[in-house]
DNA sequence: CTAGACATGTAACGCGTTACATGATTAT
DNA sequence: ATAATCATGTAACGCGTTACATGTCTAG
């Protein structure tokens, strides 16, 4: 099992909800903030042809008329498997500090690839690691503010401050989940 | 003039607060959230090594008693310029969108080596970069939410809120720089 | 016929990651 | 002696970036 890029996660996840080319993926990064993994082509075909070399995706010639060849691509089911067991991995500190961006990448196919259990799972591992993290954090920033100038301070108060609306989110989200789980009304 | 990676500026940005080596500069990697730019020596010295052969840093050995030799790296007059060049450079949407991290670096330097007048601009460039940009993405996700699921709707909230907050900290870091100014007593 | 959207790719390059090598000094 | 800490490096590898190449079909 080779490790796979944050790009190729963002593809396979793409996939899951509907087979697509690479000029499909292509437009999808290029028109939402999913851009954020790269959306040049040189990046893209690449990382396709990776995951198929690794047998998690398989391409097939679409016939749709016109046009120049067109090559579908779905997950196969040991991409499902190794999509979905990315997904569910533990939480650690390290993910927050590092990866923050993939752990969102993780929660965003949730509902189509692991189930509402599995989103609301998620999102409280994400609060109660939130809520290790944060004092410690706090903390460096207590304790080095006096030898720091503003600007440092506040780069480091803000920090701070995106780790809390990230607990704020996953509190709110958590909540969405239990009122979905309990047949309710809303979203 | 090369291009200088978001390592190469943070490495920079700590030398202009004083003369480190690259050991120094590692367990300051290894012990804040400046860590998020690699911490590897891998990383560290072949980046100084570059910035040493664009003329940007200069390091000498220092003789200080006992140990190993040790290098220490200070800017050079190119270097300061040209760090301050970056830091200065007007603020894009894309800087926005793709590299959030690099305008907080931008920031984390800005009274040690541009000055609070700086400081300040940079602050409302950003408020004013924040105000155009977060419509765009209200409407994205308004329009896009009925045919997302949960998780995906959820992830993208995310985003939208870490930018208001971020609008939030812009806004009252520049309220401080104000106060810093009308020679106020509060840091 | 030509421009432009559709669609897929390749090649050179730079840099960060991991892992390892090396050497000096201090503590046990 | 040995381990641990200080301190600096190197090499293989993977992948994203930029830029370019190629081919098809539609609209003017």
């Amino acid at each position: 099992m080779k490790e796979i890029s944050l790009l190729g996660h963002a593809l396979l996840g793409l996939l899951h909800q509907e087979a697509r080319s690479g000029y499909d993926l292509r437009k999808i990064f290029a028109s939402t903030p999913m851009g954020t993994f790269s959306d040049s082509p040189g990046a893209i075909y690449p990382a396709l042809q990776r995951l198929e070399n690794q047998g998690l995706v398989r391409g097939q010639l679409h016939p749709t008329s016109g046009r120049r060849r067109r090559r579908v691509f779905r997950p196969t089911a040991s991409g499902k498997r190794s999509f979905r067991a990315w997904q569910t991995r533990a939480i650690s500190q390290d993910d927050l500090k590092h990866r923050a961006d993939e752990l969102m990448l993780r929660f965003s196919f949730m509902d189509e690839t692991a189930g509402p259990a599995q989103a609301a799972r998620f999102l409280s591992s994400l609060s109660r690691e939130l809520r290790r993290y944060l004092p410690s954090l706090r903390q460096l920033l207590k304790s080095n503010a006096s030898q720091m100038r503003l600007s440092g301070r506040l780069a480091l108060e803000s920090g701070v401050r995106s780790y809390e609306e990230l607990l704020r989110w996953s509190r709110s989200s958590l909540t969405k989940y239990a009122r979905k789980k309990k047949g309710g009304r809303r979203t």
